[in-house]
DNA sequence: GGGCAGGTGTAAT
DNA sequence: ATTACACCTGCC
């Protein structure tokens, strides 16, 4: 039997799991013929189907398994929920009009050292190949689940290989970065779990002294790994989003993006992100002109100016109706 | 076949 | 503080 799972029927289990932040997920063909969604979190294999709206656990269907897939989805009673976030979201016109096309994103609850590596091992990559690298490092260095599956790799297993196993898992030159990151861990000099406790700015600041860290991978950690609701992820999508429906199309730097998303989603800039990352992938085509990158200049129309303000401009509008 | 891909490190302004 | 350039390697 499968278990309903309440408070899913908000949650849009594709777009969530396709919206970039976790790569070990693949679809199936369940016995009905229908998707089925099967993952790794932490030490179980989940099987997921959702028709219509209702999210269904097909397996493990047991207490723990039921409590640990909430927690991982957001969807506990204790957790910010989803309408409320896309109400007060839609204050932003912009936003607005970019729900329609995203609505139901959530943000899982990862672990943050799944989360580090995955996205150090995603730079300069692309997702097909991000997945194989991940899939063959938790078949090299993970635990055994049983039905052909693994656990992600401890920091002190990935911290100990071989780099003739990180080359086979195709990590090529970013090998030496995951791996000086899983001693870090392993050596206890640096603390994940603490950073999800400091300020942002803070935990940022010791996630980019990691070697293969820098502000996109720091960002993305931060924000799907750490709980850290306000991070804003810069990359080539959300930029493109940005700067086409803010900004007029305008080049601006990250250091200028990031600004614009601290004032305008506050606490709810992550969440900000993923839909408009979502809606730049499946409705913003690259143009010519996004390239080469240009910092601003003086005199070229945009300039230094704010963005264009919507009626409700600036996060504390936008918070005051979640 | 060659450029590209969810960036980052490094060296040189 | 900013700006080029190289980079493993499978994919399209």
């Amino acid at each position: 039997m499968a278990a309903l799972l309440p408070g899913g029927d908000a949650l849009d289990l594709a777009r969530t799991l396709q919206s970039g932040q976790t790569f070990r997920w693949r679809w199936e063909r369940g016995p009905g013929g229908g998707p089925v969604a099967v993952g790794v979190v932490g030490r179980d294999v989940f099987r997921l189907s959702q028709d219509g709206r209702e999210l269904w656990l097909i397996a493990p269907d047991t207490p723990g398994g039921r409590a640990r897939l909430t927690e991982y989805l957001g969807v506990s009673p204790a957790a910010r929920r989803i309408p409320s976030i896309e109400t007060a979201l839609a204050a932003d016109p912009v936003v607005a009009r970019v729900l329609a096309r995203t609505r139901g994103i959530g943000i899982l609850a990862q672990d943050p050292w799944e989360v580090l590596v995955s996205f150090i091992v995603s730079a300069n990559n692309n997702i097909p190949k991000i997945c194989t690298s991940i899939d063959r490092l938790c078949r090299a260095l993970g635990a055994p689940l049983g039905e052909g599956a693994f656990a992600f790799p401890t920091p002190d297993r990935l911290a100990a290989a071989r780099s003739r196993m990180l080359a086979a898992c195709l990590l090529g030159y970013r090998a030496p970065y995951v791996r000086a990151a899983a001693r870090l861990i392993a050596d206890g000099r640096l603390e994940l779990a603490r950073l999800a406790r400091m300020p942002l700015d803070t935990a940022r600041e010791r996630l980019l002294e990691i070697p293969g860290v820098g502000e996109k991978v720091a960002d993305c950690t931060l924000l799907f790994g750490l709980r850290h609701t306000s991070a804003f992820p810069v990359d080539v999508w959300v930029r493109r989003a940005v700067e086409r429906l803010y900004f007029r199309g305008r080049p601006r730097t990250a250091r200028q993006i990031q600004e614009f998303a601290r004032e305008r989603f506050g606490p709810l800039a992550g969440y900000a992100q993923q839909h408009l990352f979502c809606y730049a992938r499946a409705h913003l085509r690259p143009r010519a002109d996004d390239a080469p990158r240009r910092p601003p200049m003086r005199g070229d129309g945009g300039g230094a100016r704010r963005p264009d303000r919507g009626e409700l401009g600036g996060y504390r509008a936008i918070v005051a109706n979640a």
